[in-house]
DNA sequence: GTGTATATCTCGGGG
DNA sequence: CCCCGAGGTATACAC
């Protein structure tokens, strides 16, 4: 990794065109051949910047990258601050926990807590345009689409009501029910859903979890 | 901005759980108050964050970021290869075109090219879900939602869709018609749309700004 | 503040 | 490659 802070102009020409004037601003070389251009602000965004991969030439005091969809970063450095390198090696990574994948595999273990008489059929229930996150049965038979979220919003259930017209084209199927399940369901996305017949159920993930554990001591 | 590279551990605990075992790395601190953990690949994201406002204590190597909603960014620093900082100032800022703003001012100017009989009646006509993007009429009296995007996706068709049906609630202006403008209209887009009678029509960008431009040498 | 839409969205997974 | 979906999305803007 290798770091510059200067005194330097920016242009991207590429999916739009952004420019920006001169001023003093960290610029962030990586092994990966990725350039971003950072100000004092904002933690997360680059102001300008190029993904890998793409190819950095450097000359002149200008910094060129350019990638294969023919997009194109240029920095101008005017007047260099701090030019040094490090080699930081690759990285062990990121571990998660709490995202979308986590609730919906608690919830799989215990679509009971949603409501009683509904039984897993499977998870990630194949369609021609996607995967249902849980297909399930109700007491009477009938197939439940269940659509899991963090945060329950509109298109989560436009999402769910595409696949349920997908597999209320299967007679087995059809017709089914449709159950958008979230920690938080927003206001405007449940008057949406039960406009359209879709059910909505908020779960606790603390819950979920105490509950999961407590399956575990009981068997 | 001050800038540390370090071997580093990170804990983040908020809206989930992320960790970063030890490892060299690039801490920036903004003068914004944020903090942003890097690693030596992909030129955007930080591997772990915490955006302003946060407040940010630093103690024996440890750096602790808090923001109001209780989420916690904590960078143990193991030891450190650089720390250094620099008075960047404000920055002037990003200067961009191409975005669907530009999209829809320059379609507006020329609503005819999309169809020849369609008038503008104005941008940004509001609905209680929100403004529609072009609303025009067409030769026969019809009104014609029009939705701009940069790429034409499923989404963007169903956007359409939910500003037609509040507006076909309007007897003054229902039964309106659908348009879909983008760039490009990915294929399923095309298909949903086509299924629900929306009518999909690709624009190009440099010939609308050529042909806004040739417009302004004809007055 | 919430809600909605955009983004050079980024990033990862599957075909 | 592209398509699709998730994201601590971030960010801007209207209400």
């Amino acid at each position: 990794m290798r770091l510059v802070v200067a005194r330097c102009s920016v242009v991207y020409e590429g999916r739009l065109g952004a420019r920006l004037p001169p001023a003093p601003r960290l610029v962030i070389l990586k092994t990966d051949g990725s350039v971003a251009v950072h100000s004092d602000a904002r933690a997360y965004k680059p102001l300008n910047w190029m993904s890998p991969p793409c190819t950095v030439v450097e000359q002149d005091g200008s910094i060129v990258a350019v990638n294969p969809r023919g997009e194109r970063l240029v920095v101008e450095l005017h007047e260099v601050l701090l030019d040094t390198g490090f080699p930081l090696g690759e990285d062990p990574g990121l571990e998660k926990d709490g995202v979308e994948a986590e609730l919906q595999a608690l919830i799989a273990e215990r679509v009971q807590s949603l409501r009683e008489d509904l039984r897993l059929v499977r998870r990630e229930y194949p369609t021609d345009i996607g995967p249902v996150d849980l297909l399930c049965h109700d007491g009477d038979g009938r197939a439940v689409v269940i659509e899991v979220k963090r945060i329950g919003e509109i298109a989560g259930v436009e999402q769910l009501l595409r696949y349920q017209e997908r597999l209320d084209r299967d007679t087995r199927l059809s017709p089914t029910r449709g159950m958008l399940v979230a920690t938080r369901i927003k206001p405007q996305a449940r008057v949406f859903a039960t406009a359209r017949g879709v059910e909505c159920v908020e779960v606790d993930l603390e819950t979920l979890r105490g509950s999961a554990s407590n399956e575990l001591r009981l068997f």
